[in-house]
DNA sequence: ATGACTTTGTGCAAAAGTGCACAAGCCGAT
DNA sequence: ATCGGCTTGTGCACTTTTGCACAAAGTCAT
């Protein structure tokens, strides 16, 4: 590496943030191969091999390899990688240090189950505000954070900082306080409502629909009894493996 | 249509199931077609363009019209898509007839909100099965059905031929339900949990990871503030509508 | 030092997905 | 009937993602 290249590109050995730009898919299996990293880190693991780490995160190795390729070349050839220096490199590459502050808007079971999971330290994330319309909920605290009313939404925003933010309202809720959020400086939305919303450019917005998960799954379930007589099932080859 | 073709391809108008191979990206977006078509159906709107129902989707015109075509020719030069009549079309691909059975394991509050998502009449899903490992919470009624112990898993499974299981315990349960699932005659599995499972091939898994999907917020967060000053936001250009 | 062995990092080609642009086809007015 | 105006369905080119296969580069034993 760092060979002549036709290119002109600038390679940056030094910690910095590594400029390139890191391309969708390969961000998406970050966070996967961070949590497998912090798993065998704990188990003692000082280093493993672009194979064995692929296998525990359900990945095929070149990809892997590539993803990591992407942050910087963090391995000794011959020899595989350092599990604590990879670990600390994804962990900046992915802003882990920073405890991000986040807001939840709606409390119902969804909403508390994110709190419990963001809220959970180490996680890079802290629950800052908890709001749901409902009076009955107001006051009551949720992995020591305080549920408050929808009213103060903004101010909560505005008192931390918080450019992050959750919806798990009601899907006819969903874009008010979609708008809201967005109206006093969140920037990254995650939404948890089955509405789309509609948001300016610049705005990051991920949605998860357990519904729309559901029925993609019944789909493949459909085709499979609809046609169990093929040449074998050409369904994506699963090769995944799990820590514990 | 069904003019000359340069390949031999079936043309099959009559209401069997689309033979065809639907690509992946196209059934993920099934399900939100489906969901927006069941809005305007019930607002009373009898036709509809591509165009305007890309907008609601949020997803581009051409896009909306080629994931369309996979499932037949089912629009009108000149005028558009019935309502109606494509909603039930989608409705037949994905399975929505069907109600399919499905198995909960782990009634926290993830599994709570699921049970209550999926538990709701008309959505294409039964919930015949919530299952969980804390006595305390065994007998309780959820969404109209008893939560049972880990310990009926198997009965619940096989009592109603359930083939979709979903996962929502600690991920440190999560591989040992997995396999005692598959190994009663679930083959779609739907994991919660954070961790990586491992499946024999034919079996379908997806994963939703809440910390995740925050987690990929976050780089996206970070990356516009190492770097403020960018042509404009590269961002990818959300354009997206939601109904009511 | 040298050589055998191992594992990374990457060039490359195939596969999948996206979106433009336009011909094909349908409707309604004249 | 013919024409003009729409909208679908799709050919095509471009982008993104994937994974093979191998040179580059390191370790370890001798």
């Amino acid at each position: 590496m760092a060979k002549a290249k036709s290119v002109v590109r600038e390679v940056s050995p030094l910690p910095r943030s590594s400029a390139h730009h890191i391309p969708d898919a390969t961000v998406a299996r970050l966070p996967i191969y961070h949590r497998v990293l912090t798993s065998i880190l704990e188990a003692g693991v000082v280093s493993v091999s672009s194979q064995e780490l692929a296998e525990l995160c359900g990945v095929n190795s070149a990809k892997l390899r590539k993803d990591l390729s992407h942050l910087g070349s963090y391995g000794t050839r011959g020899v595989g990688y350092r599990v604590e220096y990879l670990h600390f490199q994804i962990a900046r590459e992915i802003g882990f240090a920073q405890d991000w502050p986040v807001v939840i808007v709606g409390v119902g079971n969804l909403g508390n189950a994110l709190a419990g999971y963001a809220g959970a330290a180490g996680r890079g994330f802290r629950v800052v505000g908890l709001i749901d319309s409902d009076t009955e909920r107001i006051g009551e605290e949720i992995a020591g954070v305080k549920v408050r009313p929808l009213a103060d939404l903004e101010s909560v925003v505005a008192e931390h900082g918080a450019t992050i933010g959750v919806i798990a309202t009601p899907a006819s809720a969903a874009q008010a306080v979609c708008d809201r959020l967005l109206m006093c400086g969140v920037t990254s939305i995650l939404n948890f409502a089955p509405s789309v919303l509609t948001v300016p450019e610049g705005v990051d917005v991920r949605k998860v629909d357990l519904g729309t998960e559901l029925q993609i799954l019944a789909f493949h379930q459909q085709q499979r009894q609809d046609k169990p007589r093929e040449k074998t099932s050409r369904r994506k080859p699963q090769r995944l493996e799990n820590i514990s």
